[in-house]
This record gives C-alpha cells, structure tokens and sequence, in this order.
DNA sequence: GTCTATAGAACGATAGAC
DNA sequence: GTCTATCGTTCTATAGAC
C-alpha cells in the first residue's frame, strides 16, 4: 500500500491510524483487511516495501561505482534526499521504537540490517564480522538519527568524512599499520 | 513523574496511555492533570527528567577523568547499561520519531543534543564547531540505534574503537597529519 | 454464482481531557 | 469518575467483473 508507506514513514507509525491510511489510498476499510490481517501485518508490508526500495539502492550504487566509492555514493545519496526535507531518520530504526518487541516487522527489521552489513562488507572488502562493518552501520545509523532531530543534511558531509576515516582505518589494519 | 519515565522509555511514548502512567503512579488522573497541562508536558517532563540524568553522567564523567578518557568512559558506561538489558536506545533520538514536530519535548531534545557537543568538544580539547565533535554524536546515536535493533550489546564496543578512531584523527589532523 | 470491490454502521477498548 | 473522540476491528449491505 503506498498511502500506508507514506504516513509511516512520514507521521510515524502508532501516530497513523487505519482511517487515514484508507482514507489517502481512496479505498475501503474491508478491503484493506481482505489483504491484510491487521495493523501489524501492514506495518511489516510497509517495511518490506522500504526494505525492497533501499536494496535496490544498494545493488544500484554497486553496479554503478567501484567497491571503494560505494558509501560515499551512498552516503551522498541520504544527503540528497536530506538536503529535500524529505528524510525522516531510518525507517527500520524509527520502526524499532514504535512496534512491539513480538511484531511481525521484527524479521523485516532483522533482514535490512543484513542487507546493509553485507554492503559496507562488500564495499571494506571484509567479512562482514570485521569490525569495520560495524562501524559503519553506526555511522549510518548515527547520521540518520541526528539528521532527523536536528533537521540538518550537513550532518551527512560529517559522515562522509567518518566513513572515510573508518575505511582508512580498515586498509591500514587496526593498529595503524 | 517516576512512572512516567519508566513508561515512556520502555514502552514507547505513544504505546504508553495516561492510564497505564496513573496505574502504576497510584495516583487520581485529577493529580496529574493539575501538574500537567497534557500528555504534550508530560512527556516534556519525562525528557527533562532524562536530561537531567545524562548531564549529571557527563558531569561525573569530566570530574573523574582526563579529557583524552572521558569518551571511551561515557560509552562503557552506556555499554554496561545495555548489558544489563536497560537500554532502549536514546530516550530522545527515540522521541524524536514519536512526537509532533511543534511539541514542547522538541526544546528539551535540543537542549541534550548541545549538551552532548559540549561533552564531546571539551573532550577533545576543540571547537563545537569542529567535525569530530559531530562524528562522536553520530558514533553515539549509531551504537544507541544499533544496541536497541538488534539487542546487542557488544555494538558499544565497537563504538568504542571508531571513538578512538575519531580521537586520532583528530589530533593528527584532517589531513591524517 | 462467485469473487472482490465499495461505503458505512457499529463493536469493545482505550485514548486524552476535565 | 465521566466525558467524548478515536483506536483497530468486524459486520452489513450493495455494486460490478469475470
């Protein structure tokens, strides 16, 4: 369901109720539920959707630049789509505070984090247990939460260059070389 | 309000109803609402609460030990947090998905987010303004993000490492000396 | 006929406010 | 304790497609 993709994403979830999401989709409230078993299963399609839109992201952005290039496209990516207001921090983190621990949407969740291990993974050239990897999803993580509290897209510039140190850090070895 | 803030950052704000908060108070809902305008200044409070929490941590941490520790002290005590299973990422990072963007929590939210550059910049002996500063708030946001997503605690001990990573950076120069 | 769509009433529960 | 509004959900009843 679009409509239902857009008023998470933007409004945020437990803020978006059933009404609004059938009143925006111009559609009836029984056939939201002939396709949905409740709230919860359209909070899990809503992030499968992000989920298979980011992915598709991430396998563009590897096709089109060498390994060492890809967070930083990447990253210039989010700061694009900071710089039109329309980012609201990361759907799958936004989604780990609004849903109940047993919530369908977990495994979504679980599955994007994968994903994007297994990019910057790719991108280090490391296995995805290297530290490095780590150490960019919090970049991540990091610079899409304060890009949504404090509403600033420079705050990617700042994560750009993060990235950068933490893959210097990588080629060189953990100790500096 | 104590149970207010156990509520609110355990289960969420907007999955936490004002009955639930009375419930475990014992007191009348009148009471509350004599304290409180509404559930807007509630929640206000409970982040001040938080507020006043971290700073008095920061405090101590700076009165305990040298600038050049203080960082990796901060998040080892966050880490020994998450490993007693208390942490739900950053109580503001997290209202910052829940809460209107004209709600009075929004002051207190940037009120924790200056305080935390000030803690950073002071501990590297520089500028608010300067890049490290931002990227030891990315490096927390991350870890907070990433602890509460996937339930592990060991994430902090990666933050650790890009802390120190930054560190160097820092004072071996942009440029990487 | 069967399937799926629609609009909308109505359910119990619970929200926030007084 | 009581109010009203709204939540997520289910149900009735009808209209068109195949």
């Amino acid at each position: 369901m679009d409509a239902a993709s857009t008023l998470f994403y933007r409004d945020g979830i437990n803020a978006t109720g059933i009404d609004r999401v059938i009143a925006r989709a111009g559609v009836a409230k029984a056939s939201l539920y002939n396709n949905f078993a409740g709230k919860d299963e359209l909070v899990a399609a809503y992030l499968e959707r992000r989920l298979a839109r980011v992915t598709r992201l991430l396998d563009e952005v590897e096709a089109a630049h060498p390994a060492s290039r890809r967070v930083d496209a990447f990253l210039a990516h989010l700061e694009r789509a900071a710089q039109r207001g329309t980012l609201r921090g990361c759907a799958f983190a936004n989604a780990v505070v609004e849903v109940a621990a047993d919530s369908p949407a977990r495994a979504v969740i679980d599955r994007f984090y994968q994903r994007l291990e297994r990019f910057f993974a790719d991108a280090l050239g490391v296995d995805v247990r290297e530290p490095g990897v780590r150490q960019l999803v919090i970049c991540y993580d990091g610079a899409m939460a304060i890009a949504a509290a404090l509403r600033d897209p420079s705050v990617f510039t700042t994560a750009r260059a993060l990235a950068d140190t933490v893959a210097d850090a990588v080629v060189r070895g953990p100790r500096g070389e």
